[in-house]
DNA sequence: GTGAAAGCGCTAACAT
DNA sequence: ATGTTAGCGCTTTCAC
């Protein structure tokens, strides 16, 4: 059917060994075969077999991403989709392939990703989450396959992993409403079962000890991810006797549903509450008012995990090789938290 | 290294060719020998190799995914996860593997594409886009490769796609906020290089011909398809002499945008103006106030997309397959258009 | 510097 | 119902 290095070498009157050594550059080859062989590829239209060509270098220059099940984590689309643009631009640039894998429950994704690591199709994965047990992390430990996380284990410190710092994070988040004058501080969270929410709800509390202010169970909702948490979270708080005049909320997305919780109930923000969240994606700025968020580099966490994969894919085992990456934050002061509460 | 086909066929005291049946469930294979070769390969642990498998069968059973170079229109972002997860859950369900890949420019779109097709790494394309001229769609179509296209291509009618009706879309939407009182009806355009962007405009025109309203241009703004845009689009509409009473606004982002522009100029929606706009993304339902949208099921179109192209690689050719899928849309009428501006 | 030959892991005639 | 054989398109010793 189509083009072979065979027929390639046929025309060219020259074997087709060197063919493929004028393909991978090999060194001892002749400028002038070199010329010629590539100009009749050129003419006839060759292009390499992939999958010929993996199959003999056991290598398959692609690496798989896994998508959590969609359901428990739909809103995290925005996250998701600048971390795989960040993942796929930097593999892209080194030559690699990337393959989007996601399966309906723990099972199916440890099936999938079988099938792909084991079947030779990819040479290493991404997690794109951090759950406290994960199947799929004990399956590519167990079998030493090249991955890393976006995020990091509990259970396994030291795997490769490239993370933002949510401790210190958080910290910071904390700290700017201070620093505006605040001492009722509240805190929005997201499912206690995911380290990234444990790990904000630890800077949290680690700020206002640090600050000398009081840490209220009733300032903290521990709410379900979802988008409608934020709403529900307001009614509580507003209903307190003595109620928060700053939250710290774990997710844009929450915060939209808190804004709109805030103004269904008559509250203003910044004047009544002020509030910052975390992962700066791209239409805080563009609410009412627009929020403070903390950046943490989200297509940059992605650019970073896709390229510690393939360096450590490609690693060759003489040097040792960083396993921990943590990517930098910084603050996105808006006018969600721009003006100090009055006393 | 790992375990191959000989190894399980030596163990199982039997040939590869009838592992290789096993593996395929071949009619004619004993129940007695497929038993127990499937009890081998499970003990020694073998999976197949995907590329030597491909490498004969000449088939790859993945597709590959273009994404649009990004800074274009990275807000789309929630647009193209949603169709992405649709694409990877049903090319999942199809046996199918998911390749994502973008390119800087047109140029290396291209390369990309040719690489992947041309190299026999997957068997065909999604594009997630129509402009106007686009040499990646020259390219497939020349060298004769299964693709689909999620919308519309004006050059080509014929392609394989998947689309919304955009146009009835657009009718329908309009005709909401008429049907509503309103007699003064803009519209925010996106980039005018898009078809989508041409036809809900063309659907616009239609309901304000039909329902006898005049159509002026000043009632129009064809932004750039950025973020931004909104807020530059509402001080424009604002400063009129006779400005609109009701917006169709081409997407859900930017109309966060023009919602922010009301609220700096002191307007109130919907009292003061009613918006509409497209594509119903997961926070449209969280803004203050929760924005009306035309859902046009962008999970349902890459799910569509996956099967019709997975359908026309498979397709033998004898049956005649359909080449335009239309994916129904609805009105979701939330508060931003709830009310008709009082006369 | 280049060619010949073997083989990567699998499938698919063609035998039996 | 199963074994034998010949590749798929490529890389890679080993010769010369």
């Amino acid at each position: 059917m189509s083009v072979t290095i065979k027929d390639v070498a046929k025309k060219a009157g020259v074997s087709p060994s060197t063919v493929s050594r004028v393909l991978s550059n090999h060194p001892r080859i002749s400028r002038e075969t070199s010329r010629k062989v590539k100009e009749i590829m050129e003419e006839m239209g060759y292009h390499p077999n992939i999958m010929a060509k993996s199959l003999v270098s056991k290598t398959t220059e692609s690496i798989c991403v896994i998508l959590p099940k969609p359901a428990e984590e739909l809103f995290l689309n925005l996250f998701f989709m600048e971390l795989i643009r960040g993942i796929v631009t930097q593999a892209n640039r080194s030559g690699y392939d990337v393959l989007i894998s996601s399966g309906g429950n723990e099972k199916e994704e440890v099936e999938a990703v079988s099938r792909l690591l084991n079947g030779r199709r990819v040479d290493g994965a991404i997690l794109l989450y951090s759950r406290q047990e994960d199947p799929v992390v004990e399956f590519l430990k167990s079998h030493n396959y090249p991955f890393v996380l976006v995020g990091r284990s509990d259970k396994y410190p030291d795997l490769l992993s490239v993370d933002t710092d949510n401790v210190q994070a958080a910290y910071d988040a904390t700290k700017h409403l201070i620093s505006l004058g605040h001492e009722r501080v509240g805190f929005v969270s997201g499912p206690p079962n995911l380290v990234v929410s444990q790990d904000r709800m630890k800077g949290y509390a680690q700020a206002l000890a640090d600050s000398g202010l009081e840490m209220r169970n009733e300032w903290i909702v521990e709410g379900e991810f979802l988008q409608d948490s934020g709403y529900r979270a307001m009614s509580f708080f507003m209903n307190l006797p003595e109620r928060p005049t700053a939250l710290v909320i774990v997710d844009d997305i929450v915060s939209f549903g808190v804004l709109r919780g805030l103004h269904e109930l008559g509250y203003k923000v910044p004047e009544d509450v002020s509030i910052i969240s975390f992962n700066n994606i791209s239409i805080t700025e563009l609410s009412t008012p627009p929020l403070s968020s903390v950046d943490i580099g989200i297509y940059n966490l992605g650019y970073t995990a896709s390229q510690a994969l393939i360096q450590s894919i490609r690693h060759d085992g003489e040097t040792v090789l960083p396993n921990r990456y943590i990517i930098p934050h910084r603050l996105m002061i808006r006018e969600s938290s721009m003006y100090s509460r009055p006393k």
